[in-house]
DNA sequence: AAGCCCATCCGAA
DNA sequence: TTCGGATGGGCTT
């Protein structure tokens, strides 16, 4: 059984969606519908219950923690459904701090695989939580951003909030 | 077991 | 600036 909770927050449309073990998936849309497909489509196998956002044990914090940004993510309990590589990646991902950025190329070192670039590209575009496991920090060698499961506009706008330093 | 997809990278033209 | 080859994990057949 997965559990769910929808509003709206700075980024548009949030849904977060938790199993007993944690919080499963976090996700960003410009419309409810779209985060129920998405959601169905990775829970295929699940069945999926409607909570109202008061009654979450997490909606709130993650809602919060999206509004106004603290220098460490909320401690909530993640669980990550994935193959072994993945959540090697997924791991990586959480010592990227708040301002700054890797590549693909150094995503890949970071996680004892340096020479599987597009694999490891791959699983980031896995991960189903947003922000908490902050993908978002991860763009092109070239400086150029990549992609976002999420939308390409947001990743900017989380890396442009993000910017400490802003060069001039 | 084979084939296709992919949020990459790098060198060459 | 575009192009093609190398690359490896995941998913479907």
């Amino acid at each position: 059984m997965i559990c769910y909770s929808m509003g709206s927050c700075a980024l548009g449309q949030l849904l977060v969606a938790w199993s007993d073990r944690g919080i499963c998936a976090v996700g960003l849309a410009d419309t409810p519908d779209q985060l129920i497909l998405s959601l169905q489509a990775d829970f295929a196998d699940h069945p999926l219950q409607k909570i109202d956002p008061a009654s979450s044990p997490y909606f709130s914090t993650v809602h919060r923690f999206i509004e106004v940004p603290s220098a460490s993510p909320p401690d909530l309990p993640l669980d990550l459904m994935g193959t072994a590589f993945q959540q090697r990646v997924w791991q990586a991902l959480t010592d990227i701090l708040p301002g700054q950025t890797l590549s693909y190329a150094q995503l890949a070192r970071n996680a004892g695989k340096p020479s599987a670039i597009r694999a490891v590209a791959n699983a980031c575009g896995a991960n189903r939580i947003a922000i908490l496991v902050p993908c978002h920090r991860v763009v092109r060698s070239d400086g150029t951003p990549g992609g976002y499961r999420w939308g390409a506009d947001r990743k900017q706008t989380l890396l442009a909030r993000e910017a400490t330093t802003p060069d001039h």
